[in-house]
DNA sequence: TAATTTTATGCAATCGGTTGCATTAGAATT
DNA sequence: AATTCTAATGCAACCGATTGCATAAAATTA
């Protein structure tokens, strides 16, 4: 049994005032005498007040509380988004609360129905894999929710805030490492191009390789859920192509070391017989014989934006004054050996 | 804007009722005639309504959401118990609140008191690496919420639920296996000994090295955060001992991984120059070359059985018939190979 | 000193459900 | 037909904070 807490009428009980004095003098209104507010403040803290949120919210209509969809919490990326978020929320007063998708579009729909009932004040979501549809988060705004999107963002809805990083020229600075460093068949792993930013990836992919005039061969191109097995599988179909492919970009991190798994298991010696490139790092990228180039993002910078973004809107009186933008980062090519032939 | 929403009022006028009749006929209350009860589902259908928690949870002092503390999420133990937790909480339609401590005592501390303030339902915990403490959480239980610990549990709080793996067992299974291959001069890279699981992980090692009588050398042991800038350093230190250690059995995967990418970096062959074991899996683990032994942990089972008894709790009556029995799974070892000398 | 303005506080309704107790209508019993 | 019982529903208080409006007290002005 949960304990009853102090209530505000405890406080005004003891100093023989109103509750609705003491409510106004916790919220430092201005009609309040400074001696009134001491000494509500000095009562409250001896008795241990703490405002219930529950009753606040039912009232003002706000919850106080934010949440995030992500594919899945345990992937680096997205970890860092989070810490990102948390840190501008809770600096805000916000607690945030973490869903999962784990990349099914079913699972996301039902998610937003039960933030909608539980009337968070705003939802910050990265696309599951198979999100092609978006009628959910158009429901979410419908019923007054303001939703920011990042990393894997929807264009159909004009009337979010986006946050994401220049997947083109990301793409395209690890294809055109690849091939400075003398590689010629590059393969891609990419994810299905139902997603945006897998679009980009790709787009990226075909400029580096025209820069140095490599033609491109939509037979060295695989689009997948970007999973390990999914990785293993494909960078084997594509190491039996005839020629071989003497290198591979992946669209993710998570590929890349099932790639460069692959390549080891089969006595493929990488990188002179197969250059690596992925995006995004995971914590063990640095610490795989070879370490795996990759692309950088900005993830916790991205989520502190995000979170920014979607405080900005939820103060707002009303939404039609907004200026969503659509903000995006810059990318970093690390390079480590996986591609670095000398 | 939040829109407003749906009321029980709104269904009331409707049919002409009174608004405790459709209170009734939601919660299917016994008095309430199947009649009443179908027209009022119907209408809240069609309305569209959706019950205000804040509301409900003001009355019945039930938040309907139970948080999660742990260390990092995007470490795949927490993550996978997290994925536990929610399915249990979701089936019982409870939120759940994810909060990272990143393993400092202190932000415990501060999450417990939001987590208070927010009036959650019930807590489940696993311990930062530093806390020593534990009055944040007697608070918690004297605010009438309970707590369940799971791995990083804490003894010094009786009345809990407990949910660990045979953490002795699984050190032990981890170092005969490293003792049958041949391995000699075992070293451990061990948790701080404040956290009872990783002083279990130390006595298991013990066992296993006296079962094959080894001598223990305290020397060959070494005690951190378990992250991987000390994997690296303290693989270093041990790799430097003359006689240098052949195998090293490390308390968690972080630091084994790193060991690995230690070792390969100074051209120690693995295994057969320094045979490595960690305990617990990353997605990693099994991609890495040579792939990694480990000691595998029920992590999704230990969420699930941590929400269960967490609900047990939460819907128990009183806490005085409670029966706070410590759980204790079973953890497996994972041949890979990082330690087959064959 | 009376009239007016300013400042500080209280009253009471409200948010949207829940619940103990009272009430009504109808069925069952005598 | 009168009485008792039961099933179904309504009344109204309540959870704890917020807020528009009224009012009292103090300060200022005429």
């Amino acid at each position: 049994m949960k304990k009853k807490k102090v209530s505000i009428y405890d406080i005004a009980n003891r100093l023989e005032i109103s509750s609705s004095t003491v409510s106004r003098a916790l919220n430092d209104h201005a009609r309040i005498s400074e001696k009134t507010k001491l000494a509500v403040r000095r009562v409250a803290k001896e008795l241990g007040f703490e405002k219930n949120h529950l009753a606040s919210g039912l009232i003002t209509n706000k919850s106080f509380t934010i949440s995030i969809i992500v594919p899945a919490v345990n992937r680096n990326f997205f970890a860092s988004a989070i810490t990102g978020i948390e840190k501008v929320a809770s600096e805000n007063g916000y607690t945030v609360l973490i869903c999962q998708s784990h990349d099914q579009y079913e699972r996301e729909v039902k998610l937003i129905d039960t933030l909608i009932i539980n009337r968070v004040d705003g939802i910050i979501a990265s696309l599951a894999i198979n999100t092609e549809e978006f009628d959910h988060f158009r429901k979410a705004k419908n019923a007054g929710i303001p939703v920011v999107f990042f990393d894997r963002v929807c264009h159909e809805i004009e009337d979010t805030f986006k946050i994401v990083v220049n997947d083109f020229n990301g793409a395209y600075l690890a294809t055109r490492h690849l091939a400075e460093q003398g590689f010629k068949r590059i393969a891609h792993i990419g994810g299905y191009q139902s997603q945006n930013i897998f679009r980009e990836r790709l787009a990226g992919y075909k400029k580096g390789l025209s820069e140095f005039n490599l033609p491109f061969d939509e037979g060295l191109v695989r689009y997948c859920a970007l999973n390990t097995d999914d990785g293993t599988k494909l960078t084997e179909e594509l190491l039996q192509l005839k020629p071989r492919p003497d290198a591979i970009f992946c669209a993710n991190n998570l590929t890349a070391i099932s790639a460069l798994a692959y390549a080891m298991d089969h006595n493929i010696k990488v990188p002179e017989a197969l250059g690596i490139v992925g995006f995004s790092e995971e914590t063990v990228s640095s610490l795989l014989k070879p370490a795996i180039t990759s692309i950088r993002q900005p993830s916790e910078q991205m989520g502190k934006l995000a979170a920014q973004k979607l405080l900005e809107e939820i103060d707002a009186e009303s939404s039609d004054n907004m200026d969503y933008t659509e903000i995006e980062l810059r990318t970093e090519l690390i390079v480590r050996a996986s591609s670095k032939l000398e």
